[in-house]
DNA sequence: CCGGAGGTTCGAAGGTTCTCGTACCTAACG
DNA sequence: CGTTAGGTACGAGAACCTTCGAACCTCCGG
């Protein structure tokens, strides 16, 4: 665990499960807010900005479910909080995973032809 | 779905969903089944044959997932069943899914240096 | 200083998952 | 023919997941 000013405590990536990983990843709401996080361009984004149908409580349950599972960073800053992927960390331990699986719902939100 | 003689019945896998795959691959008996297969040379292999420590209907209920989630194919031989990979059809739908999964959860299990 | 936006915590409802034991079925073996 | 190995169907329990609302907190803007 780590813990820095505003940081919410995060596992050490070494103590990562991958089957925490793929039950982070099988919800759709979570895997679609790791999409657009693998989608962007690495910086950190207001928590606000993702357009969830869902209530507030719910979204916080969410985020903690991704943070436990080793995919985000997230930081308080008092009235809003950001998330951060933990790009790096996580394609060391898991690679290719996050690649993997982003192409793979690229390619299945869109037309085949 | 498709039904021959012995087959259980499976998905199209044009409708099989990636939060139903990543869910079935989350658990650690099914993930070992299907690491076992994956390392395999792609034969069919006894059901009975994978030292799972659950019960027998557990062991109904783990391949039942695996099935619906397009996975593993399953013939039913009177006495005893059998399962394969769907390989090819998994790999077109899902490219890269199997192996990186695979890939990750060897070098998880062997020492690392 | 008040209101609102953004978040957390708590408790609860509803659904799903994993597990098992029991009962039952079918083929193969002796 | 009886037994055994391998399986399924069903029912039940425990745990967990997703969801929500209500109550509460903390800043920022006016």
């Amino acid at each position: 665990m780590s813990s820095m000013p505003g940081e919410l405590p995060i596992p050490e990536m070494a103590d990562v499960d991958l089957g925490a990983v793929l039950s982070a990843l099988a919800d759709p709401h979570r895997r679609a807010v790791v999409l657009e996080l693998v989608g962007g361009d690495g910086a950190e984004r207001a928590c606000s900005s993702f357009p969830l149908p869902i209530a507030k409580s719910t979204r916080t349950h969410h985020w903690r479910v991704l943070r436990e599972a080793g995919l985000v960073r997230q930081r308080d800053a008092g009235n809003g909080t950001f998330v951060r992927l933990r790009r790096d960390e996580f394609d060391a331990r898991f690679p290719g995973l996050l690649d993997v699986v982003a192409e793979i719902s690229i390619a299945g939100s869109a037309p085949v032809r």
